[in-house]
DNA sequence: CGTGACCTTTGATATGGATCAACGGCCATA
DNA sequence: TATGGCCGTTGATCCATATCAAAGGTCACG
């Protein structure tokens, strides 16, 4: 807990000196504003922020967080999307979230990293060095707000997949995923089933859905054959699904009895 | 996410007139101090913090916070433990995580309860009104800047449930759990190993046990018994046991190779 | 259009942990 | 000290999913 008042200590003076900040440069460069973290902040400040960083743009496949390195820098993503995941030393992986345009990462008061990170698609991101994270709340409070609702949301998020990964069967858990997924792609409102019929990109591999919910390649592509067979989704293709029937999805995912 | 703007909009005018707060009371009176969230407030901010609150005493084994039910309050916890827990209709439970005194419960921007929250002992809290969180942290902002790093920090450790409970044997799970179990009673530094031989209460039954790392009771007791045949616990009895060799567990824990 | 690498699906078998069952220890109560 | 209920332990068996194996699809590249 020792770095923890380090970083993010009220106290702390301001390293960045607003008043020679650069003008305004247009929202799109912080991605934070997908998440609605950029509603109180102007141009101004918005552009500063994007000018604070490093830009990085990032190939497929490229691990740019990894699991026990020097926590060094915390991250805002522009576009692209990411797996995050922790790994054991026998090869055994768990991806427990993605994140995608607007996502912070790299926040947590930690002297190393306590996942990894690896793109699934060209990403372009901004990175900030840790030393600056007291500075940039000191300048931005309402950063802290919304990043805190941000939070709270993901502990929510992560309280399911536990119920998932400890107590669901493999066909609950490929169900509930498949609602989820519609929910993060904002297909439907969240906690609401998407209507019938409704087509939806996948842009996982059975690998990676895999890790994510605690099963074997096999195991999903078995489920998700079970699905179609009795016609609560169809396949058209790897990357795409149909959710035919949400209700059965959401009673299988629901365990309702 | 309309809720979170009511919630947290930072221009939502203040409710709380300070200049009207009663004098100092002890800080004992709010769970806060103990996840050092008071540090920064002075006594009388404390002591209004407190009188803010109804001040609940439950018996234990009382479900206090019910999932699916209206999100009414938030919670600090004064004295004594609770579990967190999400359950299925047909009666599967898993623990999501154990709170004790300074945690706050409740704080989602959700308009029901995402978990439900039990008493393990006599507990005391202060509890809440929801619609005055803004005007708290209006009051308090380094009450949100503490409390994204304790959200922070408890992102990590869903993220270690994560990969225990999708991807760790039973015998992993369990020795996880019982050096988790003392970086959390401050037996060992975080991310240290405990000595060899200390000696550990361990106030949960077998079924929270189980409940917490997705096996059955029969499982935990047979991994329990495993290691002790094994030499790297003691269980004097049920409620203590003794890590013979920390390091040992660790590297079952952590899958070394 | 053919080739090969990689990913997915499907089938056969194995196994870790769940389930079913019985027993034993502990504690509260009389 | 005896009794009953609850909880934990241990043993026997079962089953959901892992593992092993092979075949089929898809796509990039020559």
């Amino acid at each position: 807990m020792t770095s923890l008042n380090k970083i993010t200590d009220f106290r702390r003076p301001v390293a960045i000196n607003l008043a020679n900040r650069p003008t305004a440069s247009s929202c799109d460069d912080c991605g934070a504003r997908r998440h609605g973290l950029c509603d109180a902040l102007s141009d101004d400040e918005v552009g500063f922020l994007a000018r604070a960083a490093q830009h990085v743009s990032l190939q497929p496949n490229t691990v740019f967080i990894e699991e026990g390195e020097a926590a060094l820098y915390f991250y805002n993503i522009n576009s692209g999307n990411v797996r995050l995941f922790k790994s054991l030393p026998d090869g055994r992986r768990q991806i427990t979230g993605f994140a995608g345009p607007g996502h912070f990462l790299g926040l947590a008061a930690t002297t190393k990293n306590m996942f990894s990170a690896e793109t699934m698609e060209p990403v372009k991101l901004c990175r900030f060095s840790r030393s600056s994270i007291a500075a940039v709340f000191e300048e931005f409070p309402v950063l802290e707000r919304k990043l805190l609702d941000v939070a709270m949301h993901e502990l929510v998020l992560s309280q399911q997949q536990m119920l998932l990964l400890g107590r669901k069967t493999a066909i609950e858990r490929i169900a509930s995923f498949l609602l989820s997924w519609a929910e993060r792609l904002e297909i439907c409102a969240s906690g609401a089933l998407p209507k019938p019929n409704v087509s939806m990109p996948l842009p996982l591999s059975r690998t990676d859905l895999a890790d994510y919910l605690g099963l074997t390649i096999e195991t999903v592509s078995r489920s998700l054959s079970n699905l179609k067979r009795e016609g609560l989704i169809d396949i058209p293709n790897i990357h795409e699904i149909i959710l035919l029937r949400p209700q059965a999805l959401s009673d299988i995912a629901e365990a309702a009895v």
